[in-house]
DNA sequence: AGTTATTCACCTGAACTTCATCCACGATTATAG
DNA sequence: ATAATCGTGGATGAAGTTCAGGTGAATAACTTC
């Protein structure tokens, strides 16, 4: 069993937090620029963007955590509060402490929130924001920026698409949030080996990995979120030893872990749909109209109502947005229009 | 009489469907020279 | 040869429906005196 290798779980996990970050020193020090210090007052917004695995995330978090104890601190993920109303919803649930229950106006969250925030600085994350913004538009952005003490609350954009902020943005609300920009680009080879030899020192017991599987993982992924599912993968799945053998061998079911892990907070309609075009774009590109087929047809062997092609439309720019398939424009004259998509392997 | 419970009409946003319009360009057809 | 138009297969936007969950006022159903 692998109870024998593993010293501690812990910094196997997506959640921990390491202390230092590999290779991100020069994104931490802005970051620290634009938040408060134990004098600093004005606090500015923040637009982190990069592709998926590259540490915006962890990046944030830490952040967070060596901010000085009188910034008030929050972070949301806009896959899972995708709205206006998800995200003041529970932001009201923290600042209050209670839950708050549905069928309150927005403007109701609106006012509860602008009266409890201002006297405390505050730094507000908004993860995943490219989901927020294709669901429900720039709202939230715009009444977050118009907040009254805007001078003591920060807020911090996290974005993977490579769009501007500015074009997805009203003018008047990027004018008025006008956010500093920070881009991450993705690690070399030699930083995902850090990084993931880091977390197995930590979780390992000594000897319990061999460096070329390491090295091997390394040279096969810049997306470290997705190594770190491999790693800890190959670890569930290691007798003695976790060796490059069975980093190879668990690649397949490491990448299955790691789609769920993205899908979790999503429809079960999705996953089907991903399934779909999981298993029929193997090679090449499939249009919406053989996906939606192939949805209807899973739904009839599943035994589920399938949902109408207006919704999975937009449930294949979910996909998109999570980088599991990439989607082009066709336009095929009497072919009519269409969207080509495909698998895409963001490792 | 005073208090509490229930009902009602009406509100909200989320998730979804239905309907209407738009899209761009290769193929087709009409037109001019 | 060139210009105008057609028509595909879905993208996209707007409006409508249903649903869970809220409100507050009116009414019903209890307690207690």
């Amino acid at each position: 069993m692998t109870d024998s290798l593993v010293r501690n779980q812990e910094p196997l996990d997506c959640s921990f937090l390491p202390t230092d970050l590999v290779n991100r020193a020069d994104e931490k020090e802005a970051l620290q620029f634009v938040l408060p210090d134990e004098t600093g007052e004005s606090l500015q917004n923040l637009h982190i963007q990069g592709p998926r695995g590259t540490g915006k995330t962890t990046l944030a978090r830490r952040a967070l955590a060596d901010l000085p104890d009188r910034v008030q601190r929050y972070y949301v993920s806009c896959t899972e509060f995708d709205t206006q109303y998800k995200v003041l919803k529970v932001l009201h649930e923290m600042l209050t402490g209670e839950a708050s229950q549905d069928g309150y106006h927005v403007s109701d969250f609106q006012r509860a929130i602008e009266d409890r925030l201002g006297a405390v600085p505050t730094v507000l994350v908004l993860d995943e924001l490219d989901f927020l913004l294709a669901n429900d538009g720039d709202d939230l952005l715009y009444f977050l920026s118009r907040l009254d003490d805007s001078e003591s609350i920060g807020i911090l954009l996290i974005s993977t698409h490579k769009t501007e902020l500015e074009s997805a943005l009203e003018d008047r609300t990027f004018s008025s949030l006008y956010p500093q920009r920070v881009s991450l680009e993705p690690y070399e080879a030699e930083h995902v080996y850090r990084i993931l030899a880091d977390r197995a020192e930590n979780a390992l017991r000594t000897r319990s990995i061999h460096r070329e599987a390491l090295t091997y993982m390394a040279a096969s992924v810049s997306n470290t979120a997705f190594g770190l599912h491999w790693l800890r993968q190959a670890v569930r799945e290691a007798e003695s030893v976790v060796s490059e053998e069975v980093v190879k061998d668990c690649y397949d079911v490491a990448y299955d872990g790691y789609v769920d892990s993205l899908l979790d907070d999503f429809s079960t309609h999705h996953q089907l749909l991903y399934r779909v075009i999981a298993d029929r774009a193997t090679d090449g590109s499939i249009t919406t109209g053989t996906v939606y087929e192939g949805y209807q047809e899973r739904c009839d062997t599943a035994s589920f109502d399938p949902l109408s092609n207006r919704r999975l439309s937009d449930f294949i720019t979910h996909l998109e947005l999570l980088d599991l398939i990439q989607v082009d424009y066709h336009y095929g004259g009497r072919q009519g229009r269409t969207r080509e998509i495909r698998l895409h392997r963001a490792v």
